[in-house]
DNA sequence: TACAGAATGTGACACACATCACATTTTAGT
DNA sequence: ACTAAAATGTGATGTGTGTCACATTCTGTA
């Protein structure tokens, strides 16, 4: 974990010196024994559209923290206390079923926030959150988060946003889990994640372990790597470091209408 | 299908006073071709702590319209101009899979809205809606929708609270999904949709049909009728008109937990 | 470079439950 | 009160896929 604590801050350091940065809004980081890093509030799109004075308080009551891969950020069950701002890395929201199988709930990256339902309907948290991969986190007090969300005009229509696309976001995912065969609803989980490059190509960055997939779409290990085997046996798709290139779309997505 | 659309727009300038409605928020309603009934529009709780400005505008440009039971509300992929307010009935929010099976989504009734999310991120709708019963829904135009979930700050709150409410909500019932085993998903559903009477026996009322269960929980209506009568057998559950009565909590709990 | 711990790959097997097909009961509309 | 339609009840059957058990490959760290 050291050596990847090398890689992380070296790219925060850039942002240290971005002319983007004016001081109001520059947060030293003592992140390990080793390297300042300076993170810029203003390239928290939650926070970007604050007054001077909101971002001299919001600066003044941050703090940060790091967590490796791994990590429980968030304990389900736990009091509420801050809003969590995802600063750099991975992360994912998880629950337990009562035999102990783990569900396998939204994956979040930079610039998404948490903890921000149980803040506003002053509960404890629904889900446990854990670091997929080296994370850094801005924890802003609860009285803060909530002043700015009733407050802050920007902040209340992008937590407006944020909680109505994260509804529908769920629901497109819902009626994903309620696909009966098994193959299909790994096929349709792969539509769900992939993205456009730029030249056209279709492909899943990040891709989760098999394991962890098969968390997110009540299926198991095992099935999940036969039917990804048997896509890519078939040149439909490839695999490639840590991401899925989509090689055939059309052959794909002709595998959820057809039998 | 059925009949269709009885439009019962009113006309606005005969306010109807009703001692528990203030005039400035009365609104008359032509229900069918027999009764008049005036909603009270402070009666909504989404519009209670209006200024009167407010509450005129609203008044101004609110519609009211009848549905029959299995009448379409909203149609997927339909275009969003409207915030609809359920003054009374029960409603279902629905999608539908490729091979044409129903996914029985939220249920909503009387004080619920609905199309908030496509409203607020300017998007199609992305769920169907169906009238489970008798309805009357209130439709106020996206415009003014839009401008009091930013202008009004008691409106912004109730927002944010329903949506974080809908969010965790989801979350709980996505867990409940996950449950592999048919039968101890269809008692976490009773566990899920229970209330609790003054005298503390626990029931489900206006219990959705078997087949309605079934597209909720990812099951067939023939596992549900069997599992809820070997409930019924057992002594744990009781049928009551459209409710059910949950005679033994702790077995049913018992059941979730043990094999 | 080696090594431990993850992650992935693969066969065999059993059984939960979806599906079909039909009977019976309940509900609602005229 | 009558009838059609909806809802519920019930048996028989086939299969998709979860589970177990182990082999193999990959990945990061010492």
């Amino acid at each position: 974990m050291v050596a990847k604590n090398k890689k992380l801050l070296v790219s925060m350091d850039d942002v240290m010196v971005s002319p983007l940065s004016p001081e109001e809004s520059a947060v030293p980081v003592q992140a390990n024994n080793k390297v300042n890093l300076t993170i810029n509030l203003r390239s928290i799109p939650l926070l970007n559209q604050l007054s001077t004075d909101e971002m001299n308080q919001v600066k003044k009551e941050l703090s940060i923290q790091r967590y490796s891969r791994r990590e429980v950020i968030l304990q389900k069950e736990a009091r509420c206390d801050s809003l969590l701002l995802l600063l750099s890395g991975r992360i994912q929201a998880i629950d337990v079923t009562k035999e102990g199988r783990v569900i396998g709930l939204s994956l979040l990256s930079a610039g998404s926030f948490l903890g921000e339902t149980a803040l506003i309907n002053k509960s404890l948290h629904t889900t446990s959150v854990v670091a997929l991969s080296e994370v850094l986190i801005a924890f802003l007090p609860s009285t803060t988060a909530l002043h700015l969300f009733t407050h802050s005009p920007s902040v209340a229509c992008q937590i407006q946003h944020h909680l109505a696309q994260k509804v529908q976001r769920d629901r497109t995912f819902r009626a994903l889990l309620s696909i009966n065969n098994t193959a299909k609803r790994i096929v349709s989980f792969l539509e769900f994640m992939k993205q456009k490059t730029p030249e056209k190509q279709e492909l899943v960055e990040n891709l989760p372990t098999h394991q962890e997939i098969a968390n997110m779409i009540n299926t198991s290990r095992e099935t999940v790597t036969r039917t990804l085997l048997t896509l890519a046996h078939q040149g439909i798709i490839r695999k490639d470091a840590n991401r899925l290139i989509i090689i055939n779309p059309e052959a794909l997505s002709r595998l959820i209408k057809n039998p």
